[in-house]
DNA sequence: AGGGTGATCTGCT
DNA sequence: GCAGATCACCCTC
């Protein structure tokens, strides 16, 4: 008998979806690095369409991955069967299955001869609560239903069903222009551990977000840290 | 702090 | 064709 104190407030309307006023993004806004597409995805909505109904993400954490230049990245080694859609267009949805149970999703982007993609870590459920509810039970606050990458899919409700999905205006995605940051809450970060391009933020996130992990925004990578005691 | 999970890739034969 | 290493994480303890 468990108190579900969120359904007390049944006449709140916030699973709707209203579409008035939401024009798309020009595809060109993919068509540069990752590095530079990243930021600018922050506060912007994805509008996941599936059957069972819609989720709206606005993003608050987001991380680049450069192609030819990312040892990290799927598109490192060259073009595989799983990684195809890296090497397709911009503007479409590549996800990924790891650790035998969790999905990742990540917008295709830059020059064709330059692939890179942007990983989707973390955002607010804005539209379809309800939904995502539902499909991640485990979570115990809203602010965890998509705080990750494979909480984010799952909230959305993402396998590899969506994989090389259009984002601009398919039929399942939809990247709303949303409302941009105040520029002060803007926050991005080094990985340690890549040298080719030591300089270059690959981590964005909003300050301040209950959906972004503040422990792991400072913490650069727990692979690089050394044992200690 | 550690366990679990399965697809993918690499290197070898 | 196959064995072993790898993996960008979530959950429970």
């Amino acid at each position: 008998m468990p108190t579900d104190r969120r359904d007390e407030r049944p006449t709140e309307r916030q699973d709707e979806c209203p579409d008035e006023g939401l024009a798309a993004l020009p595809r060109a806004f993919f068509d540069r690095p990752s590095t530079e597409v990243a930021p600018d995805l922050l506060g912007r909505v994805l509008r996941c369409t599936l059957p069972d109904g819609n989720v709206d993400l606005r993003l608050t954490e987001v991380e680049a991955y450069q192609g030819p230049d990312d040892p990290a990245s799927h598109a490192f080694r060259g073009r595989t069967a799983r990684n195809a859609v890296m090497f397709g267009p911009p503007g479409h949805a590549y996800v990924y299955f790891t650790y035998g149970m969790h999905y990742c999703l990540n917008l295709v982007c830059g020059p064709a001869l330059h692939p890179g993609g942007v990983l989707l870590r973390a955002g607010e459920v804005t539209g379809g609560v309800a939904l995502a509810r539902a499909r991640r039970a485990t979570s115990r606050r809203d602010h965890d239903l998509a705080q990750g990458p494979a909480r984010l899919a799952q909230a959305l409700g993402v396998d590899r069903a969506q994989d090389g999905e259009d984002v601009i205006e398919g039929p399942v995605f939809r990247l709303l222009p949303g409302t941009p940051p105040p520029a002060a809450l803007l926050r991005s970060g080094p990985r340690t551990g890549v040298s080719t391009a030591a300089d270059t933020p690959w981590r964005f996130w909003i300050e301040g977000e209950p959906s972004v992990s503040p422990y792991r925004a400072h913490t650069p990578r727990r692979r690089s840290l050394g044992k200690t005691a």
